[in-house]
DNA sequence: CTGTTAGCGCATTCAT
DNA sequence: ATGAATGCGCTAACAG
């Protein structure tokens, strides 16, 4: 029966070992090279493991060795679609390389977010990947041994000990000022929100400034227009926010508007559109993350790429790399973002 | 040194054991509650166990008892933000019940799907959960044992042997066409795709065939436009189609069209909406999921509620059951679908 | 109610 | 180049 076959008890090393007449421990170093055995053996003794359909306990193995081959990943909202991307990314590049990956989802919230790390500690991972979330870390710090391999994937947090992987924000709006700039735009506004433990948006409102003055724009206090509160359905909120600061905008004869991330700028371009206003004919409109609504929906967005899935990839095989050398390493790295021109934005050079 | 605290030894129930001078097995028991202990000596060793802040080694338990406590998600593409609302409510539930996620994404390849799955049985996991992905699922099906515990979400497999999570969408597109129906329309059209092998987009169209007769409407097979070749992305694609599709639904003099799903139903609303065709006025347009986007996008989509977060809750629930009986369950179940009344269908019943 | 003993499957000494 | 013995941390089986 074909069928008892999958229900019969499984292949051990000792199964091997005994049909080959000899010792389980041959077996074990045949088959992870770990210390050297006659090539016929080796042979003989993986043409019989695939024959037998051996499958090495992964348990077992992670209780014997230190070596577990398992990865925790922690994001604060697996439903965002930035995140999404990422965690593909991870995910491809540890499925490749025989790597586990268990992840964890925390809704922003601390004690979840203490839980997991737990879980994952009790579980005895090999490394962790954090995927966005707030810049506070502390909680989370000391539940880690000195030198957990930990990664952070566009989580800035405050006195890091560990990889950080973003992009240069400050940088990336400076040259989205340029470019508008570039086009004619001379009254640039800006729309997102702020808040002093959150590391990223500091950063690109800082950028923004920083492109007014290398491009001599005037600043306004009044085209910026920032939110305190973290908004939670930014696309929503947004969408309402674009009727509230229209006249604003009309009164200080703004072109162009930068806002902090995609979903904003598309909740704007929304907003205007109820209103009759025509994008980018009377108001150009800027992101950040070209996500994959900012390619589906009319005008299409001109926005910063985030390289999301190469992030992804890219803290996956850094976080092999520091296990294998087991060690955690205090480092930012900066991956390349590019602007993204689309039909979002006029040229009013003229 | 708090520090250091950190980098000691970890704690095992052998410690707790020799500082309480009990053995270890019963420790073991206080701790799971399998076996009866006194209760002095439970809290006795459940304080101590805190002070000493003892954290239970997952891996050496899995090994001895055959609870491992883990469990498998397998899904065709963690970046479709359908699924990803299915999976986190699955990861909700586990979470909440000690369970750890582990996940794995396929890109609807059947070789990285049997090379995940072999991956799991490696690790040994409790139970599988399938989340998307096509009909055929033999070459799984020959990797679990027979009493594998396996529940499938949205995935319809012939043959089936196991618990499959799903609504009814014959049922549910019947009732659109009752919707529409209701609100006046009297010739209305299906935009999808189909493919022997799908049979969920089978049970759709099916659905709304059944509600065209139910309603006394005549079918024309003109104004089903329905692609052989699974899209790969729907809105793009469908966008495109709504201008090629325009002239038919003109001449045919349809007044509203259901699509399969809500990516479609939106890409033809874009696509609608550049041939300056205004929705719901001139056309009306339904979906089927109530995916974000759906309820983002002006107009607001009238489509079918899919509860997905529910899904993956249930999902977990109905797995975590099964596994707590050790065997696998031949069973369809049938979660509550209701249309979301929204602004992109218009009442002609004049 | 609790202790003793054994062993899950594997990789790692230490032998030879 | 290979075998025998040991133990990772825990729980199941069997005693008391």
């Amino acid at each position: 029966m074909d069928k008892n076959k999958r229900d019969s008890k499984k292949i051990t090393i000792l199964d091997i070992a005994k049909r080959l007449g000899i010792s389980p421990a041959t077996v074990s170093n045949a088959l992870t090279g770990e210390r050297y055995v006659k090539k016929e053996t080796i042979e003989k003794v993986k043409k019989l493991a695939v024959d037998l359909d051996y499958r090495p306990n992964f348990i077992a193995r992670a209780l014997r060795s230190k070596k577990r081959n398992i990865i925790g990943l922690i994001t604060s909202n697996i439903r965002n679609p930035f995140y999404a991307e990422v965690i593909s990314g991870v995910e491809d590049i540890l499925s490749k390389k025989d790597y586990i990956l268990v992840i964890n989802s925390t809704s922003f919230n601390k004690d979840t977010e203490v839980k997991g790390v737990k879980q994952f500690n009790n579980l005895l991972v090999d490394g962790f990947i954090f995927v966005g979330g707030l810049s506070d870390f502390t909680h989370i710090h000391q539940l880690l041994s000195m030198d957990t391999p930990v990664v952070l994937i566009n989580r800035r947090i405050t006195g890091s000990k560990y990889t950080e992987i973003t992009i240069d924000y400050k940088k990336a709006m400076t040259k989205m000022v340029d470019f508008l700039s570039d086009k004619g735009h001379k009254v640039i506004g800006y729309v997102g929100w702020k808040n002093d433990s959150a590391i990223i948006p500091i950063e690109k409102y800082s950028g923004y400034l920083e492109g007014l003055k290398k491009n001599n724009l005037t600043e306004n206090k009044n085209i910026i227009f920032s939110k305190d509160k973290i908004p939670i359905r930014e696309f929503r909120e947004y969408r309402e926010y674009a009727r509230e600061i229209y006249p604003v905008i009309l009164k200080e004869k703004v072109t162009a508007l930068i806002a902090q991330t995609d979903s904003i700028a598309l909740g704007l371009m929304d907003g205007f559109r109820e209103l009759k206003i025509k994008i980018p004919e009377e108001l150009s409109i800027t992101g950040c993350g070209n996500i994959s609504q900012s390619r589906s929906f009319y005008p299409l967005l001109t926005t910063i790429n985030i390289p999301k899935i190469r992030m992804g990839k890219f803290a996956a095989e850094v976080l092999i790399d520091l296990i294998s050398r087991g060690k955690s390493k205090k480092q930012t790295i900066y991956l390349k973002s590019t602007i993204i021109k689309r039909a979002s934005v006029a040229d009013i050079s003229y």
